[in-house]
DNA sequence: GTCTTTATGTGCGTTGGCATACAGCCCGGG
DNA sequence: CCCGGGCTGTATGCCAACGCACATAAAGAC
């Protein structure tokens, strides 16, 4: 997959790129013709993998990716506190604080110079993305006014959902939360149908497992989705809309409006 | 007091900020000497009183703050939710999610391009700040490339708390959290008494007054700290260190390695 | 010095989420 | 075909925080 690119950088214009702009990472294709071009040289496809983990807090940051068919969380991971803890158990401090598909990049600390992962990042939505080193990248963010631009003021949204993620977890009940995470999730899995345990949903919203099954019960009575062993079907995505809280809204108004 | 800046464009080297270097914004001193008076130059000295507020999110954005003796909380408002609270109740759903004194600044937003408030900014402790017009501190960003670099990796700090903000809104115990807002405050305050009723308290954190009463009791009766009608004393402060969540470090960490 | 305002302390019933444990269920491998 | 492991549903007891209501106490106004 990696030699296809370099189709783009001698052979312009990318027939596939131009031919479905649709199916390209929205940052990317905001970007004026030269510079995606320049910057898309510097890519590679990489398929990202359910499960996989792209990079740990704290490491040296090596890539920034764009995804374009996949979609991946950040996850915020704290060491259990003794305060907040019975002493004899290790329950999972993660929790999701944010979630970056086609509408997003993952390492916005080379945006902010920073070379140092700030969360894990995980890939909830298996597909293809665009990959590009560190070194190459902010040489080509030094290079390219558009990019530089249009990533700073997705920093800012990223702030902003941050913001909105922090009271959403301080204040909302886990059936809303559990709406908006669908939601989410369906937006950019651009499928409505996909696969995750409850499990997994717990470990995403940082809540117990059985606090899933309870939400999970009550949107599957209301009709809004159906969920068997893993398989989750989104019914009604307006109802859906209706029973997430209004977190969900505030984070598309934000990208909208900065983006 | 808004005259004193000119003198520092005509009358270099400015004998009060260089002659007494600690009582200067952090991020402000971080500066070579030609961008940090060019900086100045553009600023003005104000006070800021305890209650004020500054900003208010979705409004355009008219000035950056750099706190010397004064700081800020950032707070986040959001609309109350018909699935979280019982109809006949508006509870407040504010919550602190960062607070600027000294070591930062107010107007993030600025640094990425952004001319809309993101969050509401209340004064919580009263001091001096430089502030600087929007204009021409974008222009002063663009000239200067120290400013831009320190900033951005501000702006870094501020999204990796932001993150552990989140999950300490989600985990922690009021009494840890209490206790480290007590010196988060503390810190920025340069004072170990400050002024602060538990309503306010309570509203920072995001809980119910009581709630603040019972933490609150619990520090006094260990001793840590004495409170009385609004006039708090830091009394034993790495006992307090000890009772805050790891949040107050991990915070404190993540500023000291990237600035 | 009284009277209001503002701040703090207490009590009580409710609830949402937690820890733990265990029972069914489906699916795939031996 | 049956067994085992991953996934899901249910039950029990518990606790932190909540909404609400009210009692006390210090500070400031007149």
């Amino acid at each position: 997959m990696s030699e296809d690119y370099e189709l783009y950088s001698t052979e312009p214009p990318p027939a596939r790129v131009t031919a479905s702009p649709s199916i390209q990472n929205h940052l990317i294709s905001l970007l004026p013709a030269k510079d995606r071009k320049q910057l898309l040289a510097l890519c590679e496809q990489v398929h990202l993998t359910l499960g996989e983990v792209l990079c740990e807090p704290e490491m040296p940051t090596r890539f920034a990716y764009f995804p374009v068919d996949g979609f991946i969380s950040q996850i915020a991971t704290s060491i259990p506190d003794v305060h907040t803890l019975r002493a004899h158990h290790y329950g999972a401090l993660d929790v999701e604080v944010g979630m970056v598909g086609r509408e997003g990049m993952l390492g916005e600390e080379l945006v902010l110079g920073v070379a140092t992962v700030p969360l894990q990042a995980l890939v909830q939505g298996a597909g293809m993305a665009w990959r590009v080193e560190r070194k190459a990248f902010s040489q080509q963010l030094a290079m390219s006014e558009p990019l530089r631009r249009h990533l700073q003021r997705y920093v800012y949204v990223l702030m902003a959902q941050r913001a909105t993620a922090a009271s959403c977890l301080r204040f909302h009940q886990i059936g809303p939360r559990m709406a908006r995470w669908l939601l989410m999730s369906q937006d950019r899995a651009h499928a409505d149908t996909f696969h995750l345990t409850q499990e997994f949903l717990a470990h995403m919203l940082g809540v117990r497992r059985v606090g899933i099954t309870a939400a999970a019960g009550a949107l599957q009575r209301s009709g809004l989705i159906s969920y068997q062993r893993g398989e989750l079907h989104v019914l009604n995505r307006s109802g859906l809309e209706a029973a997430a809280c209004s977190c969900y809204h505030a984070d598309q108004t934000i990208y909208d409006a900065v983006l």
